[in-house]
DNA sequence: TAAAACTGTTACGTAACTGTCACAAAAGCA
DNA sequence: TGCTTTTGTGACAGTTACGTAACAGTTTTA
């Protein structure tokens, strides 16, 4: 498995919930450990340095709110965002009022979708701009950072929703997204745009691509998507 | 064609509710199963597979809770998304709802509009990769990820169709499926095609399978359908 | 400000895939 | 054995999904 997969650190001490988080989680594609209390929670901190963290209010012994008070006291911890998940809208309030420091907080109930949204929301910022490292596939590398891709040293002028879709396809090579998916994570949710313009945008990228001579690195798989090799 | 509908199993012991989803679940082009209780959910998951399940939170004998609760136990249903429905809008209710492990939740009275905008979510979440796992029998591998189909480590060309009735016979090694269950799901309920175009596939199926030499692992049940193995 | 770059949609050509049929082959049955 | 039923399969016409050029509207750049 690729071994910058964004790391998640869930602290959730009611075990269905924890199942279907861990497993959406994974799903999505994250590295995920997982706590079921508060102490438990500090020591996965440290040894895992997740890039981000969930976290449950209510928990035995420490709670969330306290965890997440001692994360963002020490130095080497603050940066790592928390989104912190609360049973209550009043506490959450509370949590508001308290500045306890948690970088996105979401109710409950809330969709699990919606949850996973977040999730990638605050990974986009630690991780700049599809993670902000680089990137590589046969002579192709992405450069999250200076946002600049090249192929066989050469390099291309991809518009911006170019640069996205080879990210994401690239993010995970031989995987197959439907143009769903792709919409989801290249435009963004809750945007209409008809299925084809992706069909539009893979073109384009592969007119990039193969623009000085190399092989179409996009597969078509009919019916389903397509995908990077 | 509408091949490949997206199945929703819908339980709902209420009749008159359950026309009126039924209906609009199937004007959203979805192939719609439906359970009056819990018990008949459960048997019916295991029958059908569907894509994504809308479960009433009230039901006689077996609630809605504890239906979630065993689906999301079991590893191979847990990654079915559940959307539950409930009439109780008392916050205790909705989290005890989640805490369950349902992907989403929606309050009665819900718009049907977004009872339907939740479910295409859901469903452009686990879609395509319905199976992302990887599946092995003899030497025959499919990986639901890249949709690629080897044997003895070559290369398969398979059609979409083909694809799919692959990945029915390998979920379910030995297992024998009528043609009539084969419609249902490789080819979506609802749809009107002749049970010998089944054959057909199978044909083309096999033949793909033993193009480069290997033993044709399909075998016929007359009388009554296919199974592989 | 104009020019350039980028976007989403449409329309149309094409290749791949689909479903049906007809007939051949095989399997069951008496 | 002959007769009936079921299955295998090549051929073919119809359909669908995809690739792409063109275009108009928008945003960014100079």
């Amino acid at each position: 498995m690729a071994a910058d997969q964004p790391r998640v650190l869930l602290v959730e001490d009611e075990p269905a919930q924890r199942e279907v988080l861990v497993y959406n989680l994974k799903a999505e594609g994250f590295a995920v450990s997982c706590a079921v209390n508060g102490e438990d929670a500090l020591l996965l901190v440290q040894e895992e340095m997740p890039d981000v963290i969930v976290l449950d209010w209510m928990m035995p012994r420490l709670s969330g709110i306290e965890v997440c008070r001692r994360l963002k006291i020490k130095p080497e911890t603050r940066g790592i965002p928390v989104i912190m998940l609360s049973a209550r809208s009043e506490e959450v309030d509370r949590v508001r009022g308290l500045e306890t420091g948690a970088d996105d907080y979401v109710v409950k109930p809330y969709s699990v979708l919606e949850l996973m949204a977040r999730v990638r929301a605050q990974l986009r910022r630690v991780r700049p701009a599809t993670s902000g490292q680089v990137l590589t596939y046969d002579d192709i590398v992405l450069d999250g950072e200076s946002h600049k891709v090249t192929r066989a040293e050469q390099e291309l002028k991809l518009g911006p929703t170019e640069f996205r879709l080879l990210g994401t396809f690239m993010e995970k090579p031989g995987r197959v997204w439907s143009r769903e998916q792709l919409l989801d994570r290249v435009w963004g949710r809750d945007i209409f745009v008809d299925t084809r313009t992706v069909d539009v945008h893979v073109g384009r990228l592969r007119k990039a691509l193969t623009m000085s001579g190399g092989l179409d690195p996009v597969r078509t798989v009919r019916g389903a998507g397509y995908s990077l090799g």
